[in-house]
This record gives structure tokens, sequence and C-alpha cells, in this order.
DNA sequence: CGGGTTTGACCCGCGC
DNA sequence: GCGCGGGTCAAACCCG
């Protein structure tokens, strides 16, 4: 059932990895985010994951971990019917644009759309994406104080990827993991000046390809090969079609 | 029975 | 203002 593409270098081989530095992002040739950046700054800091709140975290909006919303919105919510609740005016004053968390993309060459990263996620939603015939779904963290998301979907031009987004930070470590564990894990990969989403590269393989999410592009194309020591450097691509 | 999935309805932002 | 598309909610359902 499971993908080997994807299994063979699931999350708990990755634990004992302790070589998987020179991996992925050494395969890009480019810097493990590059578009990331922008968005979500650096923070280098495993603190991050306890305490989201930093000065600099202004333009990152950490709004989802320390409660996405000032009000209600714990699904605990006392929401009696939800058909009449449905019409909440969840935020008519705070109307600013509602800035986004940070976020990471990568497409993955799997055959099933949700890959294991050592999280645990509950399927909330799924909705049918235009011009595509396959739908995206939506997952959160399952962790009670997490507000971490993801979207998973089909790379349109090529269906044998999958395109994973996550959006927040975890709040606490893998579930798979001892705290100890996770730790050192979170370290190796901060050495690898890996995107702050620490927990990204777990499932990250050799078809993993980091996606510039700004225009759902990859960072680095498949092209025709697919393999990954074949794929352009981002930087050699500025525009996938024109 | 509890936790995860399915699914239709609802909300909201954006472009026209 | 309206329609569309993306995102979310939550009841119903499923499964171990």
């Amino acid at each position: 059932m499971e993908d080997p593409s994807y299994y063979s270098l699931g999350f708990m081989e990755l634990m004992n990895m302790q070589d998987f530095s020179p991996s992925i992002f050494d395969m890009f040739q480019v810097p493990p985010v590059p578009y990331v950046e922008p968005l979500i700054q650096h923070q280098e800091s495993l603190d991050v994951l306890n305490a989201p709140a930093t000065p600099n975290s202004s333009s990152i909006s950490s709004e989802s971990i320390g409660g996405q919303n000032n009000e209600e919105h714990e699904e605990e919510g006392h929401n009696k019917t939800k058909k009449e609740n449905k019409l909440k005016p969840k935020k008519t004053s705070q109307k600013k644009k509602k800035e986004r968390e940070p976020r990471f993309a990568f497409m993955t060459k799997s055959e099933v759309d949700h890959l294991e990263d050592g999280f645990r996620w509950r399927k909330y939603g799924q909705k049918a994406v235009k011009n595509s015939p396959f739908p995206r779904s939506y997952y959160k963290c399952t962790s009670p104080s997490c507000n971490v998301k993801k979207r998973v979907e089909r790379y349109l031009n090529d269906t044998s990827f999958v395109v994973t987004t996550y959006e927040g930070q975890h709040t606490h470590p893998t579930p798979g993991l001892t705290p100890r564990s996770s730790a050192v894990c979170h370290e190796q990969l901060m050495r690898l000046s890996a995107p702050n989403h620490h927990q990204v590269p777990y499932l990250m393989n050799n078809y993993s390809v980091p996606l510039n999410f700004y225009s759902h592009e990859p960072s680095a194309l498949p092209m025709d090969h697919g393999l990954l020591h074949d794929i352009v450097p981002s930087s050699s691509i500025v525009k996938k079609e024109d």
C-alpha cells in the first residue's frame, strides 16, 4: 500500500540516518527555502517552537500559535446549533488582511496523498481543485495546542507528485519520538539551515522538491527527468512557463 | 466508544 | 454587487 518511493525514506528511518544532512537540499543545489525566507524570516532558535512570539515575528503572524483567534474558536466551542452558529460573524472588526502563517510547500513523488511525517493529522476538509481531477485535502495537527495545518494536493503538471503545504509551526515534538530524539533531529535540521518548519524535511526524500508556494511553482522542477540530481537549480528557473 | 474521515453547507476574499 | 473559488465547520458516518 505504502508508496516505496517515500516509504523508503520514512520519518523513522530519517531518525536513524545520521547523515541525512547532505541530503535533499544539496541535491537541489539551492538553498533550502529561498522563497520562503521573505515570509517566515529567520528564526534559527529552537525556542520558537515553544515561544513563537518574537519581536521579529511581526511579519509572520504568530496568531495561530498563540491562538488563531482571541475568541472562542477552539473546537470545545459552545456551539449549540452549528447551523445557527455558522452564521457567526467570525471577526467583523479586525478585518486586517488576515496575515497568513509561515508556510512551506514542497512536492514529493508519491502515489499516496498523505505522507507520513511523524505528526498526527486529522483531515477536516476536502475540496475539488479547479482544473484538476484531484481534490485537495486539508489537515490539522491533532495536538490540542497546535494549530499547524497542511494541504495536500496533486501537482497538476505531474500528478505523480504530491504537493504538501504546511502552515504554521508545531508547538510540540513529534508524537512518535521521544523529546530527546526529536530535539536532536531538530538540531540537525537547523544545521541544515532548514526552513523554520523543522518538521518538513522529515518527509522530504529523494523525490521531494521544495515549492515556491507564492506561485505554486516548484523551486526546482522535476522537468522530464523527475530525479533530483537532474533538477535544474531554482536560480535558473525564472518562470516555468510563459 | 473514541478518534478519524466524509461531505455538504457556509464563510470570505477577490476579480469582474 | 455578484459569482467564483478556496478554506473551514461540523454532523454523519466509518472503523478499529
